[in-house]
DNA sequence: CAAATATAGTTAAGTTATTAACTAATTGCT
DNA sequence: AGCAATTAGTTAATAACTTAACTATATTTG
């Protein structure tokens, strides 16, 4: 059925492109499959991951700039997604007195406690969703990937796109 | 300065926690780097994707629930994105004859030659975003991950993992 | 000090993603 | 044959996410 040198050989194997393929294929397979895990709490999976970030910060001054960083987001879409948990009582956003265009973001007690729920039984989510690896592989595969991005920028637009400005309209 | 019985801790540092969470990061921080490359191109990076696909699977009778298996996207959003590289000429579709609900979809040459000109920078680009891993690191990357995906469901919602056994390799 | 510039956040338009509800076509059952 | 159930695909409502363009505040500097 396959042919020898067909077109879709151009694409070369290579070991950057298998591992990147992968991860983007994992991240769909996880995220399905976690979805409607989160959705019983009524909530979406970036949602919870912004209240994981809240709480792990708990007790910093933490702008939505660092939010956006934190969470590999664009900053309009921080703002977007802490509107409606802010909505819903799970957040709170403070300006800050001292510098006027920063907002602190906090995470309320009842975000807290819905978090506290989440947990007694995301663990087994997790379990079951890597449930393809052992422990040492679930380690190195969470090595492998932090060693991958601890290079990257943390690229959240704008800040190493400055040079685009008046660009004229064609 | 740090609490010992802190609410951060409440939620268990498990091995595989570590992994789904550096999966998510991991993803963000590709897709947000890989992006701008896409878009001189004037694609997204799902476009390219859903390209990568119909061209892999050239020459086969590929139906729109299969892509959504594929891509592990919903059917909906198949349709959808179909709809927009259809119009841009990149794709046609063709209804089956013998089986009238469903349409057979193809990658034109226009968007073969489309996919011929990335291929000649992709690799570039690949190389960069993984450039924190040697290529041993990188083959061992992604087979962790296919093998942490291979039990899981395709789940693209409805059909669930029921028709999952033994499909034979393309 | 005032004007230029930079920074934090929001709003707007468009793409990608989801689930739920729908249409249309085929299969299966009696 | 005829009607229920299944299957493929679409449409609708909503969330996530992007870039571009905007407001408001702070800082730099001439």
């Amino acid at each position: 059925m396959t042919e020898p040198t067909d077109l879709r050989d151009d694409f070369p194997d290579t070991p950057a492109r298998r591992a990147v393929v992968s991860v983007v294929r994992s991240f769909g397979a996880l995220t399905r499959l976690m979805g409607p895990h989160y959705a019983s709490f009524n909530l979406t999976p970036p949602q919870f991951q912004m209240l994981t970030i809240l709480n792990r910060l708990r007790g910093e001054r933490i702008t939505q700039r660092r939010l956006g960083r934190e969470l590999y987001v664009s900053f309009p879409n921080v703002t977007v997604m802490l509107s409606r948990i802010e909505t819903a009582g799970l957040i709170e956003r403070k300006v800050n007195p001292a510098d006027r265009r920063e907002r602190f973001v906090r995470i309320t007690p009842a975000g807290l406690a819905l978090l506290k729920r989440i947990w007694k039984v995301q663990p087994m989510h997790l379990e079951h969703v890597t449930a393809g690896l052992t422990d040492p592989e679930r380690i190195e595969l969470a090595r492998l990937l932090n060693k991958m991005i601890a290079g990257l920028p943390p690229a959240t637009t704008e800040e190493e796109a400055i040079e685009n400005r008046s660009t004229p309209e064609p």
